[in-house]
DNA sequence: CCAGACGTTGTT
DNA sequence: GTCTGG
DNA sequence: CCAGACGTTGTT
DNA sequence: GTCTGG
């Protein structure tokens, strides 16, 4: 699941780390919309707003439709039609989606059939592992290219941060019009699907990552992928890293670079050696032990079917497997 | 027809 | 236990 | 996601 | 606004 990231990067650096190809092989950055919105930390909670990707197509009618722009965005979508004057008063939690039933559910169904598809971006997102009544957080995020330790010291020179690839989450988002008035607030919710192996030991669910360039075009290109071609993008991603982070995290009030940094932990799977019951009357159910959490080495993913034709076809043959050589800004 | 919901997570 | 606020 | 509140009257 | 339940 995901309830908590972290995306402590300033705008210019989250521009640059989104530098694309559109379909006429012209290098892009996305302009931002709302930049004053954004607030970078190491602990973004639901209802704080945080960068997404989407088409430029949504605001401007005869945009190119892969032309991506980045909008500040609130976490916990607010459905169009909702009518209290407060946003917050909504009484339903919208900060995930169900991957198996988002075409069944009122509040996601609407937007996605006009299409509203986004990509939320973040550093990393945290989850928690339950043993024994305690929490252990975890980091996750995409593999790096610099390796991975360089980010996480206390005196980590910031400039590193520079090579950071983002991780990139699937997304739905709405427009709700205040009803007294205001400027259009849009709001987003974060697709969940089963975990994969890799995350399998800390929770039995996980957000749906975009984990090549290919993907992320298509699920933003409402224009081109229709729905039925999008949701096939919708799938447990084995392409991801995870450590053990502080419990500071755990309060998100807590805005500091010690949430990313990796600490030691006791391994749960020894913490929980004990004695074998050997009499039958003792032969009580014995409570499910915690794996040992394992840093999985992940080939590369494999690339997606294509299916659309035109411009969309065109791009991917050029492009669509570049992912990961990032062409260099000037 | 009207009334009322509209959502996810986890869990002994 | 459940909801709100961050 | 986690942390922390969850309530009213009247009072200084 | 749109769907489900009664």
């Amino acid at each position: 699941m995901c309830g908590r990231t972290c995306c402590h990067l300033p705008v210019d650096t989250i521009r640059r780390a989104c530098r694309y190809i559109d379909y006429e092989g012209e290098e892009q950055l996305p302009e931002w919309k709302d930049e004053d919105k954004y607030f970078p930390s190491y602990n973004k909670s639901p209802q704080s707003n945080s960068p997404v990707l989407l088409s430029r197509l949504h605001l401007d009618k005869d945009a190119d439709p892969s032309e991506r722009i980045i909008a500040s965005m609130r976490w916990g979508l607010i459905p169009s039609w909702f009518r209290d004057a407060d946003a917050s008063k909504l009484q339903f939690n919208t900060s995930n989606c169900r991957s198996e039933t988002m075409m069944e559910r009122r509040s996601y169904k609407v937007p996605l059939e006009k299409g509203r598809r986004c990509v939320v971006l973040a550093d990393g997102f945290f989850e928690w592992q339950q043993f024994r009544g305690d929490k252990q957080p975890y980091f996750i995020y995409f593999p790096q290219t610099k390796t991975e330790k360089s980010f996480f010291s206390r005196s980590v020179d910031e400039k590193v941060w520079d090579d950071w690839k983002m991780l990139t989450m699937a997304g739905i988002f709405d427009c709700w019009e205040p009803p007294n008035g205001g400027e259009t607030l849009y709001s987003y919710t974060i697709i969940t699907v089963d975990s994969c192996k890799a995350l399998s030991d800390i929770h039995h669910r996980m957000p749906a990552l975009l984990d090549s360039e290919e993907a992320v075009s298509k699920w933003l290109d409402f224009g081109e992928v229709p729905i039925h071609e999008a949701l096939k993008l919708i799938h447990p991603v084995d392409n991801i890293k995870f450590h053990p982070v502080s419990t500071v995290v755990n309060n998100s009030l807590n805005n500091t670079p010690q949430c990313l940094e990796p600490v030691e932990i006791e391994d749960p799977y020894l913490s929980y050696a004990r004695p074998k019951a050997t009499t039958k009357s003792s032969q009580k159910e014995e409570p499910e032990l915690p794996k040992r959490p394992r840093q999985l080495m992940q080939k590369n993913p494999t690339p997606t079917k294509r299916n659309s034709a035109g411009l969309m076809e065109q791009w991917l043959k050029k492009y669509g497997e570049a992912y990961n050589k990032k062409p260099k800004i000037q």
